[in-house]
RNA sequence: GCCAGAGUGGUGAAAUCGGCAAACACGCACGACUCAAAAUCGUGUGCCUUACGGCUUGCGGGUUCAAUUCCCGCCUCUGGCACCA
């Protein structure tokens, strides 16, 4: 039994006092040669570590010190994402300050990681909740602000009735908090936003760019949601009013029978008073503004409606078209007003059936169907050939669609457009633990930009956190005690506070000059570390984390602050680890891993290990209580096999170890190349397989050749089981630290056999193998093959009608 | 509904520019050691069959000398989006 305990408190102990893992930007090591890995930094909650946690973190500290093996400068740094509404609602909860909760598990969070034993520079550590930090949060949105990124808005806003406070678009998920799963409605407020729109494009190009899981860029596009389409404006017969549409299908618009607008929107604000149906019109739209934007989207409603008494004329034809006002198109939506083309599109299908209205044909049906469109099926949407559509008849939809949208513009009826989903994005919260956003209002001079100077806005501490739908920063004293910075008059602070995604979008530019008092970062030591060359996390954060601080660096990219406009090179997501019962692990179904109790009954080196050995790093591997039993197995052996003190005598034949000194250089092959790859598994696999081999071997092995055989593994399992392998490391009489060996090398020449394995197979199926030699021919070969026992048994008396050879794999013989 | 990804032994999984399916590990069974147990070591372990052999990668087709891998259709699960015009 190994004590894991005393060595590794040991190992530790000794990493700190050396400060083994601080690194500073040094002019005699290349950029070339330096690496920025990064795991995204936890949220301290107040449950402590997860065993979710270590998976990503010994992935990119494996990672890590393999870089540093290999001679790389690498900045691995750890801090922590503190401010947030799960503080907030703990501290109300247990009557404590949020600061106070928060610090607390702080230190039991940073105590958990240091347990495990990885390789952060903690010199660099950030908390998001420090003044020290939110001081540049602050200054982030002044940066933004100046920039014309910022504005306030009165908007239909989402709003969590638990948490008491708005949200992003981002945070509602299916019409609930993202966090708290409550019902979250629709308030028209006051709020400040970041014009993360105008990077929508750019947002969206980037992705081509860089090195992520294509499902996540995929997400990402979907969530920008680009849709190009054409903008068609129609007069309203016997007015001079026109109504503008959105439509990504013109090419149907020979099939258009009528308009609807949207309930709230300009065209229905601006002609109201118009419409010949006035009194039915006043009625409908009363009664559709009452609904909310969700309650509008609910899921299998009934479409409704109301005729305007104005009817559009398309200019294609000529035809007059009803303009009705309907509460499903939304005026959030490209113009606010869409052109109906029932018997090609299934929301306008549904509304032409509930109010009896024109359907008209004009792409034939998959299977040559021209008859009239009356049910549902008949609808099609994505492909055909048009019909009943004048010029475009017998073109392919997407050729029609080119060519009307020519015809179109050339004509002067409408112009291409560019639409985007992506919202712009909503800051402002109505709760206390986060930064305060940095604004003045003055009564006579209106809003004003606290002076950089006077950051932090720090949070005050008279306040009552208990939520009321107002921020608690509002019914503080000392917090409004402020002057207006234009005029000089007392003023009153803005009382919301950030999003705690703004303090996650810029952090990783913390990192490289954590302890810097005049900028957030210095544009050097930028320039220095960034961008991050890997970033690890779970694909939670696919599109509002990362999306939001690819936003940021492109805009300090335009500010010149940086030369890069795409924060993460490479990203790899993490797999969920779920309980052994299968199910996500949480606190009522008492499935839960406390990673403290693994580390202390097995040890952080066999934690590490076990997290790795589970399964694929990206995929969601359940736990195994019994599973963790063959890793320390395995390091238990190792521990075993390597001698205590340094001399001891073996004896044996050389010829006896030459397989085992190919295995070597293939388990080196392996390991790096799976390092590389991130497919830990198989690292550990081949890594036990040579410990298996090794054993059986031991002690037939000379000094020369058990030196060079233990030397090599301890280098390999150093990133993976830091520990141990320092500890055994030592005691085989090395004084400096194994992370300052370099990584073993492989030859492939000692890995290449000489002579190999050929598969027989009859009819596809294995009959028999044969040895041959690595360059034999095939006329060889397949004598070889025919005079194998088994294979002539099984060919006897049949005639072989085809004979393959595949040089140095296999060999197929078809007979009748 | 739409878009991704995945379905392989009792379990976690391995092998996919087509070439011996099940490496490695867990579990289980038997054996050694032990008064005994645990630990450790050894042997075995996809399914059917006494054996010869046959069958097997969600289901059904196809291409190929050869398919877990490629193509077509379906089923199930996971994640995301959801009246975006």
């Amino acid at each position: 039994m190994y004590d894991h305990k005393s060595i590794e408190q040991k190992w530790q102990k000794l990493w700190a006092e050396r400060r083994s893992y601080e690194v500073v930007e040094e002019d005699e090591i290349p950029r070339k040669n330096r690496r920025y890995v990064l795991d995204m930094f936890p949220y301290p909650s107040a449950a402590g570590l997860h065993v979710g946690h270590p998976e990503g973190y010994t992935a990119t500290d494996i990672y890590s010190r393999y870089l540093r093996m290999r001679g790389y400068h690498v900045l691995h740094p750890m801090g922590w994402d503190s401010f947030g509404l799960p503080a907030e609602n703990y501290a109300i909860k247990e009557g404590v300050h949020p600061r106070e909760s928060t610090w607390k598990n702080i230190e039991t969070f940073r105590r958990q990681i240091q347990d495990i034993g990885f390789s952060y520079d903690w010199s660099r550590e950030i908390n998001t909740a420090s003044p020290e930090y939110y001081r540049w949060t602050q200054w982030f949105f002044l940066f933004f602000y100046k920039r014309n990124l910022a504005y306030r808005k009165k908007a239909p806003v989402n709003w969590c009735v638990s948490c008491q406070t708005v949200l992003a678009r981002e945070q509602v998920v299916q019409g609930r908090c993202e966090r708290c799963k409550s019902e979250v409605i629709q308030k028209e407020l006051e709020q400040w936003f970041f014009k993360i729109t105008e990077y929508a494009d750019r947002l969206l190009q980037g992705l081509d760019t860089i090195d992520w899981p294509e499902s996540i860029k995929l997400m990402q596009r979907n969530w920008i949601g680009k849709s190009e389409g054409v903008n068609i404006t129609y007069t309203i017969d016997g007015t001079d009013k026109t109504v503008t549409v959105f439509t990504t299908r013109p090419d149907t618009n020979f099939g258009a029978t009528f308009i609807t607008v949207a309930p709230d929107s300009s065209f229905v604000k601006e002609c109201f008073t118009l419409f010949p149906e006035q009194a039915n019109v006043a009625k409908y739209v009363e009664s559709a503004l009452r609904k909310t934007e969700l309650e509008r989207m609910a899921e299998g409603r009934v479409k409704t409606g109301v005729f305007t008494g104005w009817y559009a004329i398309n200019q294609l034809n000529g035809k007059r078209m009803p303009v009705y006002i309907s509460d499903f198109v939304f005026s959030t939506v490209g113009t606010g007003a869409v052109v109906g083309v029932p018997g090609h599109d299934l929301r306008d299908f549904e509304f032409a059936q509930t109010l009896n209205l024109e359907i008209i044909r004009v792409v034939v049906g998959e299977d040559g169907d021209i008859s009239s469109i009356t049910r549902a099926e008949q609808v099609q949407e994505e492909k055909g050939v048009m019909i009943n559509s004048g010029f475009l008849d017998g073109l392919e939809i997407n050729r029609a669609k080119d060519q009307i949208t020519k015809y179109i513009e050339e004509n002067g009826w409408g112009k291409r457009v560019t639409n985007y989903k992506l919202r712009d994005w909503l800051i402002s919260r109505q709760r206390y633990w986060g930064a305060p956003i940095p604004i003045i209002y003055c009564d006579s001079c209106g809003e004003a930009p606290v002076p950089e100077e006077s950051l932090p806005v720090l949070l005050p501490d008279d306040v009552d956190f208990l939520p009321t739908g107002e921020s608690p920063l509002v019914r503080s004293k000392s917090f409004h005690k402020v002057l207006c910075p234009k005029c000089g008059r007392a003023s009153r602070r803005e009382s919301d506070t950030l999003d705690t995604f703004v303090c996650s979008s810029w952090y990783l530019y913390r990192y490289t000059d954590p302890k810097n008092t005049s900028e957030f970062a210095s544009k050097k030591k930028m320039a220095y570390w960034l961008p991050v060359d890997l970033y690890v996390g779970g694909a939670e954060h696919a599109v509002m984390h990362l999306l939001y601080a690819r936003f940021f660096c492109k805009a300090l990219y335009d500010a010149k602050y940086i030369t890069f406009d795409e924060p993460f090179t490479k990203l790899i997501n993490q797999g969920l680890i779920i309980g052994e019962d299968g199910q996500k692990m949480s606190k009522s179904r008492g499935n839960v891993i406390n990673p403290d109790d693994v580390v202390s009954e097995y040890g952080a080196d066999c934690l590490r290990m076990y997290e790795m050995f589970m399964g694929p790093f990206e995929d969601a591997k359940p736990w195994s209580t019994q599973g963790i039993n063959g890793i320390r197995r395995f390091l238990e052996k190792v521990y075993i096999l390597f001698p205590k003190s340094n001399h001891e005598s073996f004896h044996g034949q050389i010829s006896k170890f030459q397989r085992l000194e190919q295995l070597l250089h293939k388990t080196i092959k392996k390991v790096t190349e799976d390092i590389e790859s991130f497919k830990f598994n198989t690292a550990i696999s081949q890594m036990m397989i040579f410990i298996n081999e090794f054993q059986k071997q031991k002690d037939d092995l000379d000094t020369v050749h058990y030196k060079l055989f233990t030397t090599n593994f301890l280098l390999l399992l150093a990133p993976f089981a830091p520990h141990i392998a320092e500890e055994l490391w030592s005691r085989t009489g090395h004084t400096a630290s194994i992370f300052k060996t370099n990584w073993p090398l492989y030859k492939e020449e000692f890995i290449k056999d000489e002579t190999i394995t050929v598969v027989v197979q009859i009819n596809g199926k294995a009959r028999g193998e044969v040895n041959i030699a690595r360059d034999a021919d095939q006329s060889f070969v397949l004598s070889e093959a025919r005079s194998n026992e088994r294979v002539a048994k099984f060919l006897a008396g049949k005639e072989v009608k085809r004979e393959v050879y595949v040089k140095g794999k296999i060999v197929n013989f078809v007979v009748a």
